[in-house]
This record gives structure tokens, C-alpha cells and sequence, in this order.
RNA sequence: GGUCUCGUGGCCGAGUGGCUUAGGCGGUGGUCUGCAAAACCAUUUACAGCGGUUCGAAUCCGCUCGAGACCUCCA
């Protein structure tokens, strides 16, 4: 566990040496999904971006508590529903109770991320658990003199917490331009200023998802479930709290402000947000309509797809770009990241293979180290790829004997790859073959030695039909030096 | 309007003062092959514009143009 990895912190806006608080030990905080829909490939991004971060932290040793909760209360509608919880509108349109539809997009939720490959969290909570510990962490910011009861709801007091504290820490944002700027919205006569906002939510009578408070029946403001959560599970003040980009401003600088307010110190040493995903420049984003389901990109059903993309294309696709910058969406970009992808999987099948010699003409010791000098460069991705490409160049020459590796530089090869491409990572072979198709396999052969013995013959007529019919069958024959192969195609 | 970020070759996408021709895809040439496909090897093009700092800038500074994010739920 060498101290050589730097982390870009938002707080500092540069890169820092990463340092545990309390080493090999780190908490990690990451805000997950509202389940209020399918998933789509904006939420792909933060989910395999903090994957990444945790298997690679998990890799260099250290014992690393992953949080990721879903939101299952609280946002607020922004337009004329000002004060209902988005869950519980799209329950009373589809008259469910808004506890199935939790259940249903988090079920969904976790099909998408298994077939991404993204580990589970080691803890997941839910918003609506954790109902008691918003209420105190109200109760407390109450009692530091940082919020106000106004009709029922409480709001925090963002003018009075930036006297002593600084309210832009986080997005360098300055309170005198938020006054100037906050925009005139409904609803807002309850709270002393335009930008304070809601710690808890006073309930419509309409209103069916509520809790009792001390205040009134009513739901948890838009920011507080993380402050609890992350305090429950990770403490006062924890390693790493991440999420995109778009979260920056207002949620995680109220967080801070809230966990400042309650419990008097700055709850997390290192902010780390993922950037967004564009379609045509624009983000992808459920608001603005251009968003493409996981489900659409896995199956192809969707107009802006040329086809469908599987799940590890998606993986390697988003792993191509660093996390800070935004990656716009193309279907040559995907079909890019499909044929780059097979072709590290062809060499790795390679490497298996590979014979080792005397001495080694390529340094696979550095190789080694610039893998782990990308990653410790803020998880830097694409240089990890770029390095293990050159892997690939080195293993195809070593096959084609143009290069040779000894036994030991082999070894490293072997377990560079391992590491890095399914561990770190996370890229996996495509499940194409399964038990059902040993049956497939052995008819195969069985055909493909009948076409060989047509080949000796100079029969090529009779190869040719044989490799033309399994191609109507979608099954592509090649012919390789180690003889035919068979695949079958898209 | 305010705050912030970005503008790299046909496409995607790294790189932040000199060394790295990043890498992938595509294109081109070649190897292999009965032919084909696949695979492999080699190769090609760049740093939005203008000005400044510097011995030296894609990289720092200023301006211009363009794009985006946040300011309202959002990954």
C-alpha cells in the first residue's frame, strides 16, 4: 500500500495525496439513484466511475466501507407540485403504492448495475430507513441556532450559517450573487431568504408519503439523507464523498452545511465528482428528454441506436474517458469501443498461450509501473488502457515471434492483465457459451474437420457451402494458422 | 444575468512549459490465406483565433469567437 496516489479534491480544485484519516480503514460516500425510473447512461457513469475508485482502493490493500444510498423520499417537484414528493406522484399516477414503485426501479436498478459489472456497496441504505436519524439531525441543527420552524416545515439559515461559516466552500460560490440571482419561485414566503432551504417538509393533505416530526406529518428536505446517512454509517467526518457533477451545487454544498451546523466539522476530507455525459454536446438527462434507458442501449431499441450495445461495451466505452471530463455519445464512438474491447479480449485468450523464452524484449516491469502510475493519477483510465494496449502490441509480437518473454516477465504479464482488466477494471468476457452449448461445440468440430478434410482435398467447393450455410446460421468461420475457429457473430 | 468548465488530428479521447509521434476506431499499405473473413504488423493527420510572458507553449497570462454545466428535480 505505497502512499503514491493523488486524488482531485473539489474542495481544493487540485489534485492531492491521497491520505487516509484512519488507514488501512476509508469510508466512501456515494450518492446513488432516485428510483423513480429506468436508469440510463448518466447514471452509469458515477456508478462504474466510484466501482472503478473502489476496486482499486480495494486493490492496493486497503479496507474501504462503500455507502451508496438510494433515494426512495424528498425532492421536491420543481413545477406546480411545489411540495409533493416526486415518488409519490408517479405512484398516485399509476395508483401504486409508492413503496412498489421503489421496489420495482430499485430491482431494475440492480439488474443494470450486475450486468455493468459494478460490485455491490457494502452498505446501500434507503432514505425512507433512515426517517428518525434526519429528524434529530434536524433536532440538532435546531438547536445550534441554523434553522428556523416555519409553518410546520424548518428551514436552514443560510444567511446566518455564512456569518461565521463559509456557504461556497465547496462550489465557490459567493452568497451576495445568489441574492442577486435566485430566481422567484412559489412557495417561498415561509423562508426568511429565497436561498435558505428545506430541512424538513410540512406534508399537503394529499400528500401520502409522511412521517410524524416534531414539527409537523411531513418528509425530509432535499439534502438531509446523505448528512445522516454518511454520518450513521461513516461518521462525523469520513475519507471520500462522491457523485456527479450536477449534485455539486445546491446538495453537496448543503451538506456540508448541515454537518457543519450539527456536528461542527467538515464531514468529508476528499469531494470527488464524475462530469456528465453528452448526446449531440448537450447532457443526457431525464429533465431534458434525451435520455436513453440502460435497458435500450443493452437491447438496441431505441431510434438514436444503430444497435444494440452490451453491457461491458458500455463499461469500456465510459472507462476510455476520464471521469472529470464530460464524454459525448455516439454510436462510432460505442462501435469504437466495441472492436477496441474485443480485440484486449483476443489477446488476453493470446496470452494464455504464449510460450516463454530466455530473456524478454520488451520491459514488462515498466509496463507494470506505468499502469499503476495512471491509476494513481487521479484513476486515471484511459492511460491505464492506453498502457495495457501496448500490452497487447507486445503480446501479439511475442506470438507472431517477432518478440520473445521469459518465464518470470510472463508471470507479471499473466497477472498484469488479471489485475487490471477484470479486477480493477471490471471488463469481463461476454457470456456467449454456456453449458447448453457443449452439444453446439462438438458438432462444430465435428463439421469443421469434415470442411478440413474438403480443404486437404482442394474440395473447395464443398468448404465454401459448409462455411456459406453457417454463415446463414450467423456462425462465422475463420481459418487461423492453429486451424478453423468458429464464432458466433452479432 | 451570475459562478464555473471546456475548445486536441476523419471520429472518440489522454496529455498541462521542452523528452512521451498517448491509446482506441476509421483510412492507407503490408503479412497470413485456395479465396474470403478475422487476426496481426506498419503508417497517416492536431492542439479554436489573435496577442503576450519565456531561451522554448497545445500546456502559463490577456482578449475574441464557440460550446457546455450549475444557479430549479437531475448521475
Amino acid at each position: 500500500m505505497e502512499n503514491k496516489l493523488k486524488i482531485h479534491n473539489t474542495l481544493s480544485r487540485k489534485k492531492e495525496l491521497f491520505e487516509p484519516i484512519n488507514s488501512p480503514y476509508i469510508g466512501m460516500y456515494v450518492c446513488g439513484p432516485t428510483v423513480y425510473g429506468d436508469a440510463h447512461l448518466g447514471h452509469a457513469r458515477p456508478a462504474i466511475t466510484f466501482d472503478l475508485i473502489f476496486r482499486y482502493l480495494t486493490h492496493l490493500g486497503y479496507k474501504v466501507r462503500y455507502v451508496r444510498n438510494i433515494t426512495d423520499v424528498g425532492h421536491l417537484e420543481a413545477d406546480a407540485d411545489e411540495g409533493e414528493d416526486k415518488i409519490a406522484k408517479k405512484a398516485r399516477l399509476e395508483n401504486l403504492e409508492p413503496m412498489e414503485v421503489v421496489q420495482y426501479f430499485s430491482d431494475r436498478y440492480h439488474k443494470n448495475m450486475d450486468q455493468l459489472n459494478v460490485k455491490n456497496p457494502s452498505i446501500e441504505p434507503r432514505a425512507s430507513g433512515h426517517i428518525i436519524e434526519q429528524i434529530e439531525m434536524v433536532k440538532k441543527i435546531l438547536e445550534a441556532g441554523y434553522a428556523y420552524e416555519s409553518n410546520g416545515s424548518v428551514y436552514f439559515d443560510v444567511k446566518k450559517y455564512n456569518k461565521k461559516n463559509n456557504y461556497g466552500i465547496l462550489s465557490g460560490r459567493k452568497i451576495e450573487d445568489m441574492i442577486a440571482n435566485t430566481r422567484e419561485l412559489e412557495g417561498q414566503s415561509e423562508k426568511k431568504n429565497p436561498y435558505d432551504f428545506a430541512l424538513w417538509k410540512k406534508a399537503q393533505p394529499e400528500h401520502i408519503m409522511r412521517w410524524p416530526s416534531p414539527w409537523s406529518d411531513g418528509f425530509p428536505g432535499w439534502h438531509m439523507e446523505c448528512s445522516a446517512m454518511s454520518t450513521k454509517y461513516l461518521g462525523e467526518h469520513f475519507d471520500i464523498h462522491g457523485g456527479g457533477l450536477d449534485l455539486l451545487f445546491p446538495h453537496h454544498e448543503s451538506e456540508i452545511a448541515q454537518s457543519v451546523a450539527a456536528n461542527k466539522m467538515q464531514p468529508v476530507k476528499y469531494w470527488l465528482h464524475n462530469n456528465m455525459i453528452t448526446l449531440n454536446g448537450q447532457k443526457m438527462g431525464k429533465s431534458l428528454g434525451n435520455a436513453v434507458s440502460l435497458d435500450e442501449f443493452f437491447t438496441g431499441k431505441n431510434d438514436l441506436l444503430e444497435q444494440a450495445y452490451s453491457p461491458i461495451t458500455i463499461r469500456f466505452f465510459i472507462l476510455q474517458a476520464h471521469y472529470r471530463s464530460t464524454i459525448d455519445f455516439s454510436n462510432e464512438a460505442l462501435q469504437s469501443a466495441e472492436k477496441g474491447l474485443k480485440k484486449l479480449f483476443t489477446a488476453i485468450k493470446s496470452l494464455d498461450k504464449l510460450i516463454a523464452s530466455e530473456k524478454s524484449t520488451s520491459n514488462i516491469k515498466a509496463l507494470r509501473e506505468k499502469c499503476y502510475d495512471a491509476m494513481n493519477d487521479d484513476f486515471n483510465s484511459p492511460i491505464l488502457i492506453a498502457n495495457l494496449f501496448e500490452g497487447v502490441r507486445i503480446i501479439n509480437s511475442i506470438k507472431d515471434k517477432k518478440e520473445t518473454i521469459s518465464a518470470e516477465d510472463l508471470e507479471i504479464l499473466k497477472k498484469l492483465f488479471n489485475d487490471f482488466v477484470f479486477d480493477i477494471l471490471g471488463l469481463k468476457t461476454e457470456e456467449t457459451t454456456g453449458k447448453q452449448n457443449e452439444l453446439v461445440d462438438g458438432l462444430l468440430s465435428t463439421i469443421l474437420s469434415i470442411r478440413q478434410e474438403a480443404k486437404s482435398n482442394k474440395d473447395y467447393a464443398t468448404a465454401d457451402i459448409i462455411r456459406n450455410e453457417l454463415g446463414k446460421l450467423n456462425i462465422q468461420i475463420k481459418d487461423t494458422k492453429e486451424g478453423a475457429s468458429w464464432e458466433i457473430g452479432d
